[in-house]
RNA sequence: GUGGACGUAGCUCAGUCGGUAGAGCUCUGGAUUGUGGUUCCAGUGGUCGAGGGUUCAAUCCCCUUCGUCCACCCCA
């Protein structure tokens, strides 16, 4: 019996992990370019934190999280998303004491669902938390900096954004009262879930995709339509900004987000081309959560892009002209010439920092190292064979240009290389 | 967790109405004792996902299981 990866797990082979890290390496400056500072945070946390701040009754803590007891007994828990951790690490650290931060972080979170495509149980996000502003400035600047990063990667128009305002603690209590009224005159017509819900989440019933409830919610009342004056202004005032900024958004009401502790602004941003996991970005605020970790009330924002979907994205529509990863190959002919071939390579990557150099190793004829010379996308391939070592030089073959190869002397190739990749 | 489709070479896939399999790409060798990108020729490579059942005989039929994909669900 094969032993294979756990379910839900992948390996990143070397073309899908180069996505991957242009993904991220495009998306880090524009993050520093907003002034946003990364912190490190663990993948392992106290279970009661997630009960906590994600909510009991939200599916992640319900059913989806890896839950452990480790070797003295405690309770710890695989991170399934990054905020909570953040705002313990904010509050821990006094990093959010009096002060406005903007954060950012990369890794990785675990949910146990069912594998699909973009949804697997190891998944990577790229995280922003902004402590200590209550917008709705600071969500606007969230929103163009997202913005900012989809025109980097060339996905504008694969991507949507949604968005909606669930007001404050106690607008949306009384909305919540006023939704199930209305849904429990016509519980019959609502689907199993959304029956369950009714007691446990009825907000979430809101983003049911069963027809039947779908057209029953036609009808009910609207978060929108229920907000208090503050996150009313609020949402207008960051509306205004998106407008004036131009940075296209609709509205949409039954946006309600899976975790408990969001308020006020809410957002997606979604795509039509990855089927059911469409939603690439989302986020919202959260001022209640740190006082709910026994901090100071502290208002906050923030949102998560799932990197494995925006990469499927970017696989699916950049062209991404296949660039190999060598600059320069080293062929060798028998033992000695190998092992000045080595030597060789040392030499020129002190001289030459951030030159791709790989040398062949082992036997082989020549033949089949300068095929895989070709493959590797060098410029150059060098070739040293008992002549070369003899007379003390090296063959510098083009690969890319029709000049003619030419031997030379190590110092000679040295001047020939700074001049070819200055 | 529920429903459906699918698992054949490293990859993409064909095929066998039940008699143990084939193509393209890759890789290796040759045409070219030490010269790639185009050709041409040849070769390596498969317990036909795993386990069990029916059968003289199973890659094919049946059951179970694991995995993948799609939808529900969930959310990034």
């Amino acid at each position: 019996m094969k032993i294979q990866a756990v379910r839900g797990m992948q390996d990143l082979l070397p073309e899908s992990k180069a996505i991957y890290r242009y993904v991220e390496d495009t998306i880090r400056p524009v993050l520093k370019s907003y002034g946003y500072s990364e912190i490190g945070l663990p993948v392992i946390e106290s279970t009661v934190l997630f009960e906590r701040l994600v909510g009991e009754s939200t599916d992640i803590v319900e059913k989806e999280m890896y839950t452990f007891t480790d070797r003295s007994g405690d309770s710890i828990t695989l991170r399934p998303e990054g905020t909570a951790g953040c705002v313990r690490s904010a509050q821990q650290n006094g990093l959010i004491y009096n002060q406005m931060q903007r954060l950012w972080y990369a890794g990785s979170m675990f949910r146990y669902e069912r594998p699909q495509k973009g949804r697997f149980r190891q998944f990577e996000q790229i995280g922003v938390e902004c402590f200590g502003m209550p917008g709705p400035d600071i969500d606007a600047e969230i929103l163009f900096l997202t913005a900012r990063i989809w025109q980097e990667l060339g996905l504008t128009s694969e991507v949507t954004l949604e968005l909606n305002s669930l007001g404050n603690v106690s607008s949306r209590g009384a909305y919540k009262t006023e939704l199930i009224e209305y849904l429990s005159a016509r519980e019959d017509e609502l689907d199993e879930d959304s029956k369950k819900r009714l007691q446990t989440n009825p907000l979430r019933i809101l983003d049911s995709k069963d027809a039947g409830t779908q057209a029953i919610l036609k009808e009910a009342p609207l978060l929108i339509d229920h907000l208090d004056d503050e996150s009313k202004r609020d949402f207008d005032g960051l509306r205004e900004l998106l407008e004036r900024a131009q940075v296209p958004y609709v509205i949409n009401p039954l946006i309600v987000r899976g975790l408990d502790y969001y308020n006020k602004t809410v957002f997606e941003w979604t795509t039509a081309s990855l089927g059911a996991q469409g939603t690439v970005c989302g986020g919202g605020r959260y001022d209640t959560l740190v006082e709910e970790l026994g901090g100071r009330p502290t208002p906050a924002v923030g949102f998560a892009i799932g990197l494995d979907r925006v990469a499927l994205l970017v696989a699916e529509n950049s062209v991404t002209d296949k660039v190999g990863d060598l600059d320069l190959f080293i062929a060798s002919l028998g033992s000695e010439a190998r092992t000045e071939s080595m030597l060789l390579a040392e030499q020129l990557r002190r001289n030459f920092v951030g030159l791709n150099i790989g040398v062949h190793c082992g036997d082989g004829k020549l033949k089949s190292q300068l095929k895989r010379a070709d493959n590797s996308g060098a410029l150059i391939a060098l070739i040293l064979g008992e002549d070369e070592i003899a007379a003390a030089e090296v063959t510098v073959k083009p690969l890319r240009a029709e000049d003619p190869q030419r031997r030379m002397s190590w110092p000679a190739l040295e001047r020939y290389l700074k001049k070819v990749f200055d």
